[in-house]
DNA sequence: TTTGTTTCTTGATGCCGGTCAAGTTTTTAT
DNA sequence: ATAAAAACTTGACCGGCATCAAGAAACAAA
């Protein structure tokens, strides 16, 4: 599995799992491999969206920039997750940020191979349809949820949905506080209290190197 | 309304913009035509999403519900948009809620026969991506306003924007001030004491009908 | 280790904007 | 038209949370 080293990107995506394994070569052999240090850019806003990048390894922030200069969380990539698609089909250029959080690899396609993927393999198109339908899915609640929900709220519904989708009940926060605090559109200092607090009454319990024990999700969700 | 049933509907719509008449006589035999009076329900979050909602006239509010009962604001829909491609591939459920803010008409198709459709006019794909495209890039920027700038800004923000893509200086609000509030994540009367301010320092002047006529959109676009 | 740097925590302070309430204007209905 | 209801405005109050600042802890490099 060396020059063979082949479906290593694209067999971990979603949205190419109907096809075979030969046409999953086809594409492996279109695709870009790059690499990210830690603090790296993989694209800034205002960059020509001409590819769609597929994250086959690591770690990455996607995030805007408000005009006041604070900074927006959008996005967590993960392996297997793409960025790009949202004007895939279009000429615009992007409107965020991303930066790699750890050693990251990423594999992409330039648009016009993309879209010749499309037409050839129509399965694609319907499971990026289902990323988007995702996608906006998760940003409906989250404007809904900044907008409308105390920061206490919003962190205790971080919390519990992480530690659900995790299917545990300690985790170790994936995200620096500052960059957790963007995401959920407050402070790292208002952060560390709401969690002091939490473990005052009893509803986590914080271990060294950012762990986060749950002790009660049900009173957790009960916060507003 | 639909005295002679053309295509009415469908030609309306951006996402069957490249097919003939004939075809869109097609579409326009299978869809299902409804009228809504101010106040009525489209639509309730928990219904089966199986259907595309077009509207073919009038303007409705998208919106949802927070775990505290408050209201936000998502879309509003006006002629020619469409609502419920979200979800029209996965068998879910709807997470907002649907209401007529005038007299309004839809047209909906059902989900079957509009993944026939797809299969049988590939351009509608295509369209339906960029549709969901632009959806997202509008959601990310409300998500990054509401998270990290003022009460005043987005207010400012809103209605220069408004008044650029209208391309004039004076408008109506096409909004109550309760579903403008909802929309910028605030309350009405916050909107009633920045608009005041506003037009104290000649940003702006309010007149009768809730006109409101921009003096200043670049000092606007400055508040923070 | 030791040193420097980044991240985190905790305190003090202030203000934006939400809430409640009362009065006014506009809209709707009769 | 007048009456009733809904929408809007303005005031008073105050609480949540951002900001600024300083110290503690965690991490990285040499």
């Amino acid at each position: 599995m060396s020059a063979h080293a082949t479906h290593e990107c694209v067999q971990l995506v979603p949205i190419f799992q109907e096809l075979a394994a030969d046409q999953l070569d086809t594409i492996e052999s279109i695709v870009q491999h790059h690499h990210y240090l830690p603090g790296e850019t993989l694209f800034n806003a205002d960059d020509p969206l001409d590819t769609l990048m597929i994250v086959s390894g690591g770690q990455a922030k996607v995030y805007q920039l408000a005009a006041n200069g604070r900074e927006q969380l959008l996005y967590l990539l993960q392996t297997g997750d793409i960025d790009g698609e949202a004007a895939l089909f279009e000429n615009k250029r992007r409107t965020s940020y991303g930066e790699a959080l750890v050693p990251t690899d990423v594999c992409s396609i330039r648009r016009e191979d993309f879209q010749t993927l499309m037409q050839k393999y129509p399965s694609i198109s319907i499971n990026v349809l289902n990323v988007f339908g995702k996608r906006l899915t998760q940003l409906e609640r989250q404007t809904t949820s900044t907008a409308t929900e105390s920061v206490e709220a919003r962190l205790a519904n971080y919390l519990t949905e992480t530690a659900a989708s995790l299917k545990v009940t300690a985790f170790k926060l994936p995200l620096k506080k500052k960059d957790l605090a963007t995401f959920l559109g407050t402070t790292p200092e208002t952060i560390s209290r709401k969690l002091t607090r939490f473990e005052q009454v009893g509803l986590i319990t914080q271990k060294p190197g950012k762990i986060i024990q749950i002790n009660d999700a049900d009173q957790l969700l009960l916060i507003e």
